[in-house]
DNA sequence: TTTTAAATTTAGGCAAATCTAAAAATTAAA
DNA sequence: TTTAATTTTTAGATTTGCCTAAATTTAAAA
């Protein structure tokens, strides 16, 4: 039986991996879990034992099939509990995520199967993140982040790589949400930082920003 | 903040001292949650230390004010959560005891009121158990235990007083569920047994059952 | 009212998940 | 290529929730 700490881990691990590729350090674990780097040594040892993931000390950590099976399991639930919060319960984009993180982990696939169906089997939750169907295949997306336009062109948000509540926020001060179009005036080589336009209206914004914006081209 | 564990114990006592009123003994809770008596009265010093019951040693414990508040409210979630699972997930009523377990510790009071207004301010739930308001009040009931009535009367299921999966499947191998008529024609007074019809069968139950099938007479 | 039985609590331990502080290994810098 | 800085691991504690076994208290029986 897996823990409730040892999904974390796992779902922390993917994450880590989906933007770095190879193995994903110590550290890294410990800052996107806010704990100590020697409880992630304690933990990894845990997983390792499992079988749930591939480890070299010193070298860090990758998913092992069963792992990656598993943490994807958890992203679909954490997904899809965040479109049933949104569709039916009317809670808002930047509301789902400290609840989605709890209702993730309740066992049953009965459970996933059936609110997969109630929920007309989407493919994206309320930030445009893609859910991994019943058999792990994560659906195709065709966006850019924003960070990866040229100076010029334009598009609209279909999602964001983030649903950190202040982010989402920092998003509706700016007037952005799902559908928003915008357009690259300049980019600034110093930092990476943008210069765009938000349904016309120009903003300034760092590569922090813009990285986790995702962009569909017309 | 409250612990899991914390919850099932307030759950439990909640439970029991429905039943007989005064104190809880140790034993009692033990059984209940299938652990031991020491364990129990381990818990007991947290939960005294917290406040959520009161406690004689030897002599059982009983809910505080915020105790039963806490505890009812982890019923409020337990049932509204079964009401979810069997209207809209399609959920028979023996399936849902496990997974309802697990969903009666999200925390999150918006959560819970939304799920309400989503389900309609159901009063009871599949099993015809109430549900108490958002203040914690059960709505009344008029039904009495099957158990309690008289030789020749007899009545609907409104209700179960006990959810577990093995009961509700006797029951639905009796061809019980909410609505079914039955008519009490003899009570054994040897073990107060009975024999009733159902639906104008005739048939043979123990005393354990009767009791736990709630009916309202006509 | 003693004695016996049952219920309850205490004592001491264990596993999970975390921590701090110190040691070891790796990487970067001089 | 040494030295210094960083990263990672180990060692030793702590808290929660549970256990077994033994001691204590209460209740029941002789």
């Amino acid at each position: 039986m897996i823990t409730l700490a040892e999904e974390n881990y796992l779902k922390a691990i993917l994450k880590l991996s989906k933007n770095s590729e190879d193995s994903v350090s110590t550290n890294a674990i410990a800052e996107e879990l806010d704990t100590k780097a020697s409880s992630v040594t304690d933990m990894i040892k845990k997983l390792t034992d499992k079988q749930m993931i591939d480890y070299v000390p010193y070298r860090g950590v990758s998913l092992s099939k069963s792992g990656l099976k598993k943490a994807v399991e958890i992203v679909r639930k954490h997904r899809l509990w965040e479109v049933f919060l949104v569709t039916k319960l009317q809670f808002k984009w930047d509301e789902v995520h400290d609840v989605a993180e709890q209702l993730e982990h309740i066992k049953s696939q009965k459970l996933v199967d059936a609110l997969d169906a109630y929920l007309g089997y989407p493919q994206q939750d309320p930030h445009g993140e893609p859910i991994p169907n019943k058999d792990g295949q994560f659906p195709k997306s065709f966006s850019k982040r924003l960070s990866e336009l040229e100076k010029g062109s334009s598009g609209q948000v279909v999602g964001v790589s983030q649903d950190n509540q202040s982010f989402l926020q920092y998003l509706n001060s700016l007037n952005i949400t799902l559908g928003t179009s915008i357009s690259v005036i300049q980019k600034i080589d110093f930092d990476d930082s943008l210069e765009i336009t938000i349904n016309n209206k120009s903003a300034h914004i760092s590569n922090d920003v813009a990285r986790n914006l995702l962009i569909k081209q017309k």
